[in-house]
DNA sequence: TTGTTTTGTGTAAGCGTTTACATTTCATAT
DNA sequence: ATATGAAATGTAAACGCTTACACAAAACAA
């Protein structure tokens, strides 16, 4: 059996409150016993229990993580970013893979609603605005402990948000391939979480003020059940065969941008010269295909060190900005002309 | 402030023991009588504060997560896998990202030692045996905890490794390029972490013992500063430059494998007509790249599946196999003839 | 009825900390 | 020497839960 507090008091002769001093660094210890103390715990190997520490505490020192895929590129880097950013400030994460099937979010609920997090971080905007249900949730989430949420926004007491300004990084990134002649391009996207639902706007934004007629058109959904990229880039096939031609794709992320190459390579159209391609996230995959992909990079370490920032400002009761913008950038390579 | 079992055993108008006796689904409690605690419970949305939890059972029902990077494609797949699986089975798991610098173990002592969680899942073989120091420390959290290894092999109390036989994927793979006609194999690598070590003793074997000349000038380590494709295949280039023909490169992993491919396609070599290239886990990039990549799948998901079975069998005391080894499969796409 | 199980519920101790408050020790000023 | 205050340490309650044990109620047998 592990060793207690009050083990270790009695090895060094003194009370279960000096031990407790000593290890929480209290400066009301003389040098001496601070230093018989620390001996016994270093000889003895001890380490103190922290649910009991929790419970004296009444914080755990621990970060929900929520995320849907932990495993997916973008959220994997996000979570992995968090863990080390919350880490460095002496605080654990809890990480919890919901899944995307919003129903099961009884999953989830045992997390949070143990409520032995000191906060909540929702990875990912596809935890907002589905349905009004799922909002309600996170309101009464935020009613325990603060709510951080990263890649979407949210309004709401006790809510804070950071995120990239997607509409706007897509809306400049379309316009950029719009003025660089390339007046026909396909937006392609799949689920549409907030964030998603920001970039479409963007898109649409670009090609209405720059008078693109029947964009509309060229507007390609993938259906729910096309999840490789093989079975993407053959929708595309399929999509093609039937819209007008088109000169540019604009895909939600890399992964779809990915399918989107593999379509044109299937079909024997040339990248860049006859179709440019942009994707988002500026993930690992930009780098795998060829040519290389152009994407928007969404800062999205930048967001990390910022939401950890504010989580750790308003758990020591500071007021914080409940919203934080950050813009993307868009990082060129081979698969665009301009 | 929460309510706690006390508050809903008033309103209840029965004992916390009952209450708690709901909680647990214990059998020795009237059907009314439950029913009457459920809807108070439901009706205030008490929710168990499981530090507290904790300290009545003396188990976190929580499982500490191990890995150098979360956001490496193939650590953040596995860290997924077993999330899902220790949340299926209602144990709730705590990340910890160690990075590579070893020397840094006691960014993970803090986790380990703080001995709140009921077992200890390292993830991914550069937990082992670069020093002596380090296996030592594995064999002291063993003394607490169970101490569970995905893709390595450490024999000792109370440890149980999972894992792929690398060593003979390797073997076979090798050997099956080899049997295809391609002799002058380059093996690319960059780490030697346990299993890239038993990756890289099944080449040579598999050389050996078909009598290939010389293929120890055809193995390429990348350096260490060579962390990007692009620098990896640059690096690639070099070594080529300098040493004898080859047709055909085996990597360690899929990313230094895309960078083999990189380093064909800069130099007009045509895969995988001139040049086979074979990769290692089978991840998503193999799908990025074009032509898309061989690989070996090392059963990630089936291999986390059974760790977390033999961690529930562990802690539920039954005697479980030490070592439980799967082997991994060629999966043939187009970077190779054979 | 009375005694004997069986079943359901309550009481209270314990889990390992933190910390307010009480107490002791010690140095300094008188 | 003695009083005084500061510094160091100890005592004990609290945190919210589980559970062994004690006890009461209900069910059954005689």
């Amino acid at each position: 059996m592990s060793l207690t507090i009050y083990d270790i008091s009695k090895k060094a002769d003194v009370s279960i409150a000096t031990v407790s001093r000593v290890l929480n660094g209290s400066p009301k210890v003389k040098e001496a016993t601070r230093k018989k103390v620390m001996d016994i715990i270093d000889e003895y190997g001890y380490t103190p229990n922290s649910s009991a520490r929790a419970m004296g505490l009444k914080s755990m020192k621990t970060i929900g993580i929520l995320c849907a895929d932990s495993s997916d590129i973008f959220l994997a880097k996000a979570v992995y970013y968090l863990e080390q950013n919350l880490q460095a400030h002496g605080y654990e994460s809890l990480l919890c893979c919901t899944g995307y099937n919003m129903d099961s979010k009884k999953n989830y609920a045992n997390l949070i609603l143990s409520k032995k997090v000191d906060g909540l971080i929702l990875v990912g905007s596809n935890f907002i605005g589905s349905t009004e249900e799922e909002n309600q949730y996170i309101i009464d989430c935020s009613a325990k402990v603060p709510v951080m949420i990263l890649n979407a926004s949210f309004r709401h007491d006790n809510v804070y948000c950071i995120l990239c300004d997607d509409m706007n990084s897509m809306y400049r990134a379309t316009s950029e391939m719009y003025d660089s002649g390339i007046t026909d391009i396909l937006y392609l996207y799949d689920v549409l979480s907030y964030s998603g639902k920001k970039k479409l706007d963007g898109y649409r934004m670009a090609m209405q003020s720059h008078h693109a007629p029947d964009y509309e058109d060229l507007i390609c959904k993938v259906p729910d059940d096309c999840k490789s990229i093989e079975a993407i880039s053959d929708y595309v096939t399929e999509f093609a065969s039937k819209s007008r031609p088109f000169h540019g794709i604009i895909a939600a992320d890399d992964q779809l941008a990915i399918a989107a190459i593999k379509y044109a390579q299937k079909n024997g159209i040339s990248i860049p010269d006859d179709l440019s391609v942009l994707g988002y996230n500026n993930s690992i995959l930009t780098h795998c295909c060829t040519p290389e992909l152009t994407s928007i990079d969404s800062q999205l370490e930048t967001q990390t060190r910022s939401l950890v920032k504010t989580l750790l400002g308003v758990l020591a009761g500071q007021e914080m900005p409940q919203k934080t913008v950050f813009s993307g950038s868009l990082i060129k390579r081979s698969t665009t002309n301009f």
